[in-house]
RNA sequence: GGGCGGGUGGCGGAACUGGCAGACGCACGAGACUUAAAAUCUCGAGUUCUGUAAGGGACGUGAGGGUUCGAGUCCCUCCUCGCCCACCA
């Protein structure tokens, strides 16, 4: 018979809700711990992949809370967003009433695995409550001018019917559906991110809590380069042409420059050529091309627009051509090529017969390399008077001439561009903007917020129904009371979990987004855990709108998140385990079978929390098993006859395991191993069980459940009741091992002979090196190895090894 | 092309700072209980050679080299899988 987990999870679960015992308490003397899972997105059941998340959370946080912290564990939803709407359109139901449902059945499957999370502070982002400040913070962006308005290219999901930021382009795909985007000359509104692009760059040196992968990723993805900016004028023309390089010790072999195809200049200078029907032509095809086409096609093609430019540095007549190689977005949108030094200028002037000119050579190998081009460092030639300097400190040399010579200057390029936060969607924050024909673009003012969305649209999947609202189009302009429009455009959904983890501290305020009191106890996140696909996208947002509104002065830390840990996927069947790829575990099931207690402990015995999870059924039975075994010891405690036997090593097993069960959870989350250890702990008693005092015993089973509680909480609740405990075992203090009981009187050493493991002795602890070495020159398995042998000499690692080196 | 992770029994995974590889669990095998099965309990087990047996030997952490008394762990070369970035000037 195993064990009823259904009504032992159910009353223990009402237990806790009814003392509350997890409700957050507010600012005090205890050291406080802020602990947050990535808020899920509100899209019905739970599968297995999700529960890992909080599982891992909650286990943290019940081990916290009975050290003693002041833990704030709070959770809401991310509750805007495109699936609800398409559900409105596909099952006629609104998106918010859509969102609730799928809210309720969420959060009680996660009351059901008995995440301790403080409810009361639940955050849900489609709510006026919440949005209105969306819509303040951007109001005070627009004054700051950190949120603007303008045309760009932008990208375009046919399929979402939006733009989209360039952090949710993925490969050139949505990474919502996965459609191919397109790219569109919208106007658009904007975060100006790159505001603080530096400080975002700078401040990941800090984040030492973090991934090392996490924070490379965003370092790429700022793409800080500093480098030399340089005019070129154009012969026999007024033109100039600005070019970006990181290389200006190159600049010496520069024999031709090119333009990204979209760059006016190119037009401008073929004007009335006999170059410029044909170069339009090349223009439009690159032009034309979709994105991904663009970037896969790695063939280097361009075309002479019959004009030169100078090199500044030499006075040298260089071609100008347009390519398909060069990125408008990027730096200037046109490049000097030096061939010999880069491959890509390499390729593209042995396709065009380029003269390539060598200003570096290399140390290693002084004939010119004729296949490739030598990036590295070297040593200057052909460069006048920088000649005979290693390459990496003519960069500078150079660049302090080229600036002096007033030539061009020094910058720097980063590769991050603005937030675009439009969206032509119903489901989110509307952006308060009120368009004016006399007054132009108008801030909603501050006592008109929140700009409710209107719930009486219709959803018929074609374009956006806001905009087709006349109820909340049509509004008066807040400066001359005369006819005006609204805006349409609602915010991307990143911008509201940009900032809920501070709303936490305070969900409930309504004067300003969060007290700055509260955040400043709490914030930031000492330990956030998540998925790594936000390594960019919400980690980056959330970092620049937390600097952002300590500008604005509500709080006062500019790093939102002190500790980051990315939980692996869980993989079933060699798949991520997705509705869509239908290999999903639901929580549902899982937790009716086996109960919330064994689905908790199997994802965290199976693998380390960073690790990807390999999903098995016969685990999770395995962990079932486990549960029962110490159900029925806990039950049979009270018939226990009992020996008189006390176990020194029991107790000295009993604080090996504090200690290995602590160190786990508080130094790398390992939950796997410090499971490991209370299974041990629990074999070691089970051997022992009918020799042992009833004393003893019981001791050691007490230990055994608080140890193994943060882990599967209900049963252990269940079993301290067992032990006649009548307070919950959440209130039980964290246990404390004595060191001194882990020293052993005798252990076992290994004896190797030149490396190699030929015997075990057993010897009092503090038995020295000497002493060993006649026990084991003594040993029937050593001794025939010592024989007419020479010992040359021993080495002897205390309580572990004595290796005896041997020669002839 | 660049960067970051991995590669350990049949499987998931252990192994502090270079010190007895394979903890713990799953699956498996044998036995006990049972009319039988399931459940439960006990025992076994890296591979291989050898021995009637107790036992003993060799090999073994992706491959090959190196450092060391000693290498899963450090160094070099390479293979392979995963992820991220990628014509970034």
């Amino acid at each position: 018979m195993s064990y009823d987990f259904k009504t032992i999870e159910k009353k223990w679960q009402e237990y806790w809700e009814e003392k509350k015992l997890f409700k957050s308490t507010e600012i005090s003397d205890k050291k406080k711990f802020y602990l947050l899972e990535m808020f899920p997105y509100p899209s019905g059941k739970l599968h297995m992949g999700h529960a890992r998340n909080y599982v891992i959370g909650d286990t943290l946080a019940r081990f916290l809370r009975m050290n003693n912290y002041n833990l704030l564990y709070p959770m809401g939803y991310d509750a805007f967003g495109l699936p609800a709407e398409n559900a409105a359109i596909k099952n006629k139901i609104h998106p918010d009433k859509w969102t609730d449902e799928c809210i309720k059945t969420m959060t009680e499957q996660q009351k059901k695995l008995g995440l301790s999370y403080d409810w009361d502070r639940l955050v849900v982002t489609s709510k006026p409550e919440y949005y209105r400040w969306n819509q303040w913070v951007f109001s005070k962006f627009y004054e700051k001018g950190l949120a603007y308005k303008k045309l760009a290219p932008t990208n375009f999901c046919p399929k979402c019917e939006t733009v989209l930021a360039n952090e949710q382009v993925i490969d050139g795909k949505c990474w919502r559906c996965e459609s191919e985007v397109e790219v569109k000359n919208l106007e658009q509104w904007f975060y100006k991110i790159t505001d603080y692009a530096e400080e975002l760059l700078a401040d990941l040196d800090g984040l030492t809590g973090w991934p090392e992968r996490v924070r490379i990723m965003q370092r790429n993805w700022i793409g800080k380069s500093e480098g030399l900016s340089v005019i070129f004028p154009v012969k026999n023309s007024a033109q100039k042409i600005e070019i970006f390089t990181t290389r200006p010790d190159t600049l010496y072999g520069v024999t031709f420059m090119t333009f990204a195809a979209e760059h006016p200049l190119v037009i401008e200078l073929v004007k009335g050529t006999e170059k410029e029907t044909e170069i339009k032509k090349f223009i439009n095809k690159i032009v034309v091309q979709k994105r991904i086409t663009r970037l896969e096609d790695k063939e280097k093609e361009g075309v002479f627009l019959g004009k030169y430019a100078i090199n500044p540095l030499t006075g040298e007549e260089i071609p100008i051509y347009v390519s398909n190689f060069v990125l408008m977005e990027y730096g200037t949108g046109a490049i000097m090529c030096v061939p010999a030094h880069d491959q890509r200028d390499f390729e593209f002037a042995k396709k065009y017969n380029i003269p390539i000119k060598q200003v570096i050579s290399n140390p290693n190998n002084s004939n010119p390399d004729l296949e490739q081009a030598f990036t590295d460092e070297g040593i200057m030639v052909n460069s006048q008077q920088f000649n005979d300097l290693n390459s990496k400190e003519a960069i500078s040399k150079i660049s302090d001439y080229v600036e002096e010579k007033k030539l061009g200057k020094r910058v720097v390029h980063y590769k991050l561009r603005d937030w675009l936060i439009s969206r032509q969607r119903y489901w989110g924050t509307p952006i308060p903007i009120i368009y004016c024909e006399k007054c132009g673009t108008v801030p909603g003012p501050e006592k008109d917020l929140p700009v409710l969305l209107p719930m009486d649209v219709k959803f018929t999947g074609e374009g956006n129904p806001l905009a087709k609202s006349e109820s909340f189009t049509k509004c008066k302009c807040p400066k001359c009371k005369g006819d005006a429009r609204r805006e349409t455009d609602t915010m991307d959904t990143f911008v509201d979990s940009s900032w809920y983890f501070e709303r936490y501290c305070d969900p409930k305020q309504n004067k300003f987004p969060f007290d700055k009191k509260n955040v400043s106890y709490w914030m930031p996140v000492d330990q956030y855990i998540g998925g790594i696909e936000h390594a960019v996208l919400h980690l980056l947002y959330s970092r620049f709108y937390t600097k952002a509104l300590r500008d604005l002065g509500l709080l006062d830390c500019g790093e939102p998140f002190k500790n980051l840990l990315c939980q692996g996927m869980v993989v079933k069947d060699g798949f991520k385990m997705s509705k869509s790829k239908g290999n999903v575990v639901s929580v549902d099931d899982m937790v009716g079978k086996y109960g919330a207690d064994t689905a908790r402990l199997f994802v965290l015995f199976a693998a380390p929390p960073e690790r990807d999870l390999d999903w098995s059924d016969e685990g999770v039975a395995g962990s079932f098993r486990f549960l029962n075994k110490i159900y029925k010891l806990v039950g049979q405690l009270k018939g226990h006859s009992g020996g008189t036997d006390t176990s020194e090593n029991l107790e000295r097993i009993k604080h090996l395991t504090i200690k290995k069960v602590t160190g786990d959870i508080r130094e790398e989350f390992h939950f796997n191993t410090a499971i490991a250890a209370i299974m041990e702990f629990y074999n070691e008693i089970t051997v022992q069980h009918s020799t042992l005092n009833s004393q003893q015993l019981k001791n050691s089973v007490k230990m055994l459940v608080i140890l193994l509680s943060p882990f599967a909480p209900h049963i252990c609740e269940e079993m301290w009741q067992i032990l006649g405990n009548n307070e919950s075992i959440l209130k039980e203090k964290w246990p404390v091992w004595d060191e001194t009981k882990l020293v052993q009187e005798k252990i076992i050493i290994a004896v190797q002979i030149n490396g190699k493991l030929r015997g075990q002795i057993e010897i009092k602890t503090e038995t020295g090196e000497k002493e060993i070495l006649e026990i084991a020159k003594s040993n029937d398995k050593i001794k025939k190895y010592l024989e007419n042998k020479k010992i040359i000499k021993t080495i002897f690692v205390p309580k572990k090894l004595l290796n005896i080196v041997i020669g002839g």
